[in-house]
DNA sequence: TCTGGGGTCCTAGGACCC
DNA sequence: TCTGGGGTCCTAGGACCC
């Protein structure tokens, strides 16, 4: 193996992340639902052999749920975006190339060529993950990305569940091939699984000796390049500094069901705001907004979802002139009569945000506004979200969703600290 | 009663041009 | 009756990921 990358994945993070402050969640089952309480999106290995389905509405798993005592709890994004963090720093020590390709998982180039070497590295990542975190993680070393997806599920479901898998040569490779099946390939989601079903490919080896003109022919290039990275010939190359991202969206679904056109307005602009934020935090302007809404996909009522497409007459971050957009969209979407269920804003067209020029045409004072965009920024991250609101947007938020069940901000909120009792 | 959110990449088809 | 072909750009939708 001339050069391998290592995938190095948090185990059930979410859970894992609420379980260092609470250790009295270990060993029980344990999950954490998306927002709106709505759905089960992490799960403790006891809440997965209790049969919890990932992905599950809460409700259709209450009886489990209820039966086995399942803690559950909201979920609680500052703090797991601040734990991912805190891993990916601890990562960068192991690695001159680390690429974090999600919130709770990153690939790193290694240099080392053996078995013994690559495992050593494994265990040693673990061992300061877990010091220094407090966080259990798999890793999987392989000669691509996907070889590396592969290591990592098979030291997952090992019986002995050592945490780490190294697939450093033809012969291993092939072993770990054989006990995944097709299906659970990275990139095989429903659609290709079935052509591959229908073809009699049934596992991972099967797909990695599968005819590449056929791959190409019914699984598109994607899946063609599944199947060289399955043979090790790495066709996603690690990507260690991150591209300037291309959409910034903001939406969720209503607690409760949105009606009049003013209070879809103030929605959107609440959504507008935050989309905002983050897009001054990446230093990048919009060209154009896309503001959408929909009535209950479940519901028995009508059915209606709009989109608006507004292409903004200059690039920017501008809070308040991105919302005056956002409503024009809203007003023009709005229906009457309609009860709306969710609703979002899209940004994109993303440029560098330019050293602010005053505009000549467009009557706002661009440096001034970007000035006072700034220091709401700041001394909402100072005090806390929404210290200071843009007038423009309602208050309270009636449409707002549960959010019933989530920890403290144990490391980013003073007043959320950890308190231990002696 | 209750059913997530935020991304990326690829493809097909239409408009348009030479 | 015959009535090109190839390129680019754009967009909407599909597929997939975590």
């Amino acid at each position: 193996m001339a050069r391998a990358l290592a995938l190095v994945d948090c185990d059930n993070f979410y859970v894992s992340c609420e379980r260092v402050f609470d250790p009295g969640l270990r060993g029980r089952p344990v999950v954490v639902l998306s927002n709106n309480d709505g759905c089960i999106i992490s799960r403790s290995d006891e809440a997965k052999a209790l049969g919890i389905r990932m992905g599950a509405p809460l409700h259709e798993e209450r009886r489990l749920v209820e039966a086995h005592d399942v803690r559950v709890f909201s979920s609680n994004y500052v703090l797991y975006g601040d734990m991912s963090w805190r891993v990916m720093q601890t990562l960068s020590e192991f690695a001159p190339e680390v690429e974090v390709y999600s919130i709770d998982e990153a690939f790193l180039g290694l240099e080392c060529t053996g078995q013994r070497e690559a495992r050593a590295l494994g265990e040693a990542v673990r061992g300061r993950l877990g010091r220094w975190t407090g966080l259990p993680v798999t890793v999987g070393v392989g000669a691509t990305k996907t070889l590396a997806k592969i290591a990592a599920r098979v030291a997952r479901k090992s019986e002995k569940a050592e945490g780490v898998a190294v697939l450093s040569d033809a012969r291993l490779t092939e072993a770990a091939l054989a006990r995944v099946a097709a299906r659970d390939v990275w990139g095989i989601g429903p659609s290709r699984a079935r052509v591959l079903k229908e073809a009699g490919v049934e596992t991972a080896l099967d797909l990695a000796r599968a005819d590449e003109r056929w791959a190409r022919c019914r699984l598109g290039v994607v899946g063609a390049r599944i199947v060289l990275e399955l043979r090790g010939t790495p066709c996603l190359p690690l990507d260690s500094c991150p591209r300037p991202r291309h959409t910034v969206t903001a939406s969720r679904s209503f607690g409760r069901l949105v009606k009049s056109r003013e209070e879809l307005c103030e929605a959107v602009s609440y959504f507008v705001t935050k989309a905002a934020e983050r897009l001054r935090r990446a230093r990048l302007a919009a060209c154009v907004l896309v503001v959408f809404a929909a009535t209950d996909r479940f519901g028995a009522g009508e059915q209606y979802s709009a989109t608006a497409t507004l292409r903004l007459p200059v690039p920017s971050d501008i809070t308040p002139e991105l919302v005056a957009h956002a409503r024009r969209g809203a007003e023009q979407i709005h229906r009457e009569g309609l009860l709306y269920k969710k609703a979002g804003v899209t940004l994109l067209e993303l440029v560098p945000a330019a050293p602010a020029q005053a505009g000549l045409f467009d009557g706002l004072d661009r440096p001034r506004a970007g000035r006072v965009a700034e220091a709401v920024d700041r001394i909402n991250k100072r005090w806390g979200d929404d210290t200071v609101r843009y007038g423009a947007r309602a208050a309270d938020r009636p449409w707002r969703g549960k959010v019933e069940k989530r920890s403290p901000r144990y490391t980013t909120k003073w007043e959320e600290l950890l308190k231990i009792e002696a």
